[in-house]
DNA sequence: GATCGAAACGGACCATGGTCCGCTTTCATT
DNA sequence: AATGAAAGCGGACCATGGTCCGTTTCGATC
């Protein structure tokens, strides 16, 4: 807090306020979204051009690429916003995905509505598979969301590593391989985990 | 065999005896693969173009598309050299890994063998990712593999997922997460995936 | 409201993956 | 050896992701 402490040029980046938004960026910002939200709509992820996104948005590519980086970029911006939605009914929706359901049936819970997210955005998650973003947002969170109700459930042993084999074979990539290629049912899937959940919470 | 039986032109595409490669197309194969091996060796799986690889094969670029189909297929030629040396150690190699051994060593080996592979190849992995390619090789043989020895304990449930569940965390998507993210020592990765086969056979 | 530096803009430009098609080579047949 | 057609070749060309930098806009300060 003190300047004298902490004068701004010292202070890490990461912990500084963030000058906010000038508003010509705030515009082209939610322009861009809207219109990369409609292209995607309109054709699929696939068949979405960044030239696509700037020209319908009205704005310079460089400003498109300023403001998401790269086309992983964007993608990322769209998954995240029904993440976040997602991830607000884990943690504060209706049981049994939400709190007030015993924590095995909120695990179970978990475990459907993942796969059915994941491969509802296979698309976007394959096209916004970048080295270093979303990983808070998406590979985290149903990891530790996982380890804690491992943790409430009494599980004995090294709870973030067993989170991670839990939520592995919830990937896209293996659920494609399953569903694409092996034309495994998605109940089969479903009931597998639920085998798997309980062998490892023996 | 005989002709009258089974006409050229009658017979499936994919039983057809598939007419040997010509002489200049065979060489060049060789010399492109060798110019693909030798320049990421040198410089590492990003930094190598398929112009490079064409120039230095000294063929065009034409030739080197119409061999490999992508880049990506080049780079899973590429993997399949080391994949299929791996796979040969698992069927018929020395025990642990080959064998020989007891099903419980041998899935422990498997275990700590692929996912020391995985991450040495990780870079060439990713981007030999191709839709659709690869997954005969390197996706199948793991989890079949897996499956027989869950088979050979005696394992009781449904083994194709068990056996999917037990190969997705030493996904290359999964380590890398674990490795570089989160800064998990591999000796706990390796307990970590050697105590979730414990849970799963009981 | 005038000033000014920082931030943002935009589109020309570059790099690279991938295609196309006229020319060349191979090789089975004669 | 000559021949012909299928296979292969190669590099100009295209599409698209990403960068650069001179110009414009914003908004804090006076």
């Amino acid at each position: 807090m003190d300047p004298i402490l902490v004068p701004a040029d010292r202070a890490l980046p990461l912990l500084e306020p963030e000058r906010a938004e000038r508003s010509d960026a705030a515009h082209n910002r939610e322009v861009l979204l809207r219109a990369a939200v409609e292209l995607v709509e309109e054709r699929g992820v696939c068949a979405v051009t960044m030239d696509d996104v700037a020209r319908r948005a009205g704005v310079g590519k460089g400003t498109l690429f300023r403001r998401f980086g790269s086309r992983e970029g964007l993608m990322g911006q769209l998954l995240d916003h029904s993440e976040r939605e997602w991830q607000a009914a884990v943690i504060g929706g209706p049981p049994p995905l939400g709190p007030g359901a015993p924590p095995l049936e909120r695990l179970l819970a978990f475990g459907a509505s993942r796969m059915v997210l994941n491969l509802r955005h296979a698309e976007l998650i394959e096209a916004a598979r970048h080295p270093g973003a979303r990983s808070l947002a998406a590979l985290s969170f149903p990891t530790m969301h996982v380890r804690y109700l491992l943790g409430e459930l009494g599980v004995e042993g090294d709870l973030p590593y067993l989170a991670t084999a839990l939520v592995a074979p919830l990937e896209i990539i293996v659920l494609r391989q399953q569903v694409e290629r092996e034309n495994v049912p998605l109940a089969r899937i479903q009931a597998g985990w639920e085998d798997l959940v309980h062998r490892v919470i023996r």
